[in-house]
DNA sequence: AAGTGGTCTAGACCACCGG
DNA sequence: CGGTGGTCTAGACCACTTC
């Protein structure tokens, strides 16, 4: 990276910065290492304390940097492999489906997910909580949407709370014959509530995944949003089938 | 969603903001009609214009606004759906491939990539540069790495340059067999480099998706590294085989 | 030239975590 | 309690687009 200042670039000092400090990290800095606070990074780098968190926004975007209030600058692990395309489709909840239910609630979906059931936009439908674990980390945590009319075999309403009921709709889930199913990723920022669970602060940005399920009539029998924390997942879409999170040393190509 | 302020909710300015905008752009707002400016909306809020563009920079992020330097802040148009995964699997430039191809150079790939290859760091392999447009609007930027091994029967060097070398190389590709894909989805920023071509900023946010194809006999032939719009595009990942790009009004659900 | 969003500054205070 | 990152301010100047 010589020097080129004589070109049309007056390139951003963040822009700059980030790329010095990319640098750094790759040969001064070891996974876990925690770097100097943001006054003395700036101090150091001679700018203001807004400028140098420009780029480390940019830094723990890429999933390079972990930023936690109260204690620090570290550096990020590659990010971990996560797969979410599988050959083998099946229902949530099934064997080896490493999903953890937590619990299960009964209220209208949101706008868009209803016009994706095809539901009313007043109709309740179970709503599905559940997280994914990764080596100690929640990455992932999903609302699974199930109208009543998939599951119609369900006890009672009472029949249990939290976890529980949840289990029983994934139950009763598998009862259905499943016909295919319809994936989007696109990027997001967390709800309040999806920040808590992933230890991140509101905003953050997720890789939002929704997932039609389709039973063999064709209609949709349920439909699944799931929000991956983008900073530390990359969503793999193997053709190997296997459910499987692997966590590899491969870095972001580019 | 009732008053709670009353509970330990110090919520930030910039994310109360960004929720009173986002309404107002659902009841006030038309696609594609122009905000007032930042300074003239900060002063409207009572806020910072530093804070007001906080919550812009969310929005923008969500893909409900568009901001363009010297011009101004509209209301952007729900992404657009651009299938990546489908169930026939093809070589890239088969037919139908939505791609145009733009040049190809030779040299050598990064650590990155060429571990994905398997080739040496230093082995030099063609790289294929293609863009996505859809509606009028360059959507993504590929870099497609092929390895000499993978076209043996590629016409000398010398043939031919830009546009007219790289479909050479694609043309070449269609003669190996496919036995299969591979695929991950990051979050990333955009190099300088595809910001120019995606018309961006450098360093706005972009899905990566990185494809391993490979061969009968279980190489890798081809690694592809797409870096789509994150602000514009919503990736599907249909059943039905389609690599048509359509345009919806589904919104992200949340 | 006028107006827009993009960058940058030098401060201030706050929320959170750890010892 | 001290130290960290997170929020916020009120300015300034710059790069870009449009007229």
């Amino acid at each position: 990276m010589g020097t080129r200042q004589l070109e049309t670039v007056p390139e951003p000092k963040y822009w700059h910065l980030k790329t010095v400090l990319s640098e750094a990290l790759d040969s001064e800095f070891a996974v876990g290492e925690i770097l100097p606070n943001e006054r003395e990074l700036a101090a150091r780098f001679g700018v203001a304390r807004a400028t140098l968190r420009q780029a480390l926004e940019q830094l723990e975007l890429e999933g390079r940097l972990q930023r936690r209030r109260g204690v620090g600058t570290t550096v990020a692990p590659p990010r971990m492999g996560v797969a979410v395309g599988t050959a083998e489709q099946a229902w949530p909840g099934a064997a080896g489906d490493p999903w953890q239910p937590v619990d299960c609630t009964e209220s209208a979906p949101s706008a868009a997910v209803a016009r994706l059931l095809g539901t009313g936009p007043e109709e309740a439908v179970h709503i599905v909580r559940r997280s994914l674990v990764a080596h100690g980390q929640a990455v992932a945590a999903e609302l699974l949407h199930v109208p009543a009319a998939s599951v119609p075999a369900l006890p009672g309403i009472a029949a249990g709370a939290g976890a529980a009921r949840a289990r029983a709709v994934l139950r009763e889930l598998q009862h259905l014959e499943l016909d295919g199913q319809d994936r989007a990723v696109e990027l997001g920022s967390a709800r309040a509530e999806d920040a808590r669970e992933l230890d991140r602060l509101p905003g953050a940005p997720v890789l939002v995944v929704t997932t039609r399920y389709f039973t063999a009539s064709g209609a949709t029998a349920a439909v699944s949003v799931a929000t991956y924390r983008a900073d530390t997942c990359r969503l793999t879409f193997d053709a190997s089938g296997d459910l499987a999170i692997h966590h590899d040393e491969e870095r972001q190509a580019s």
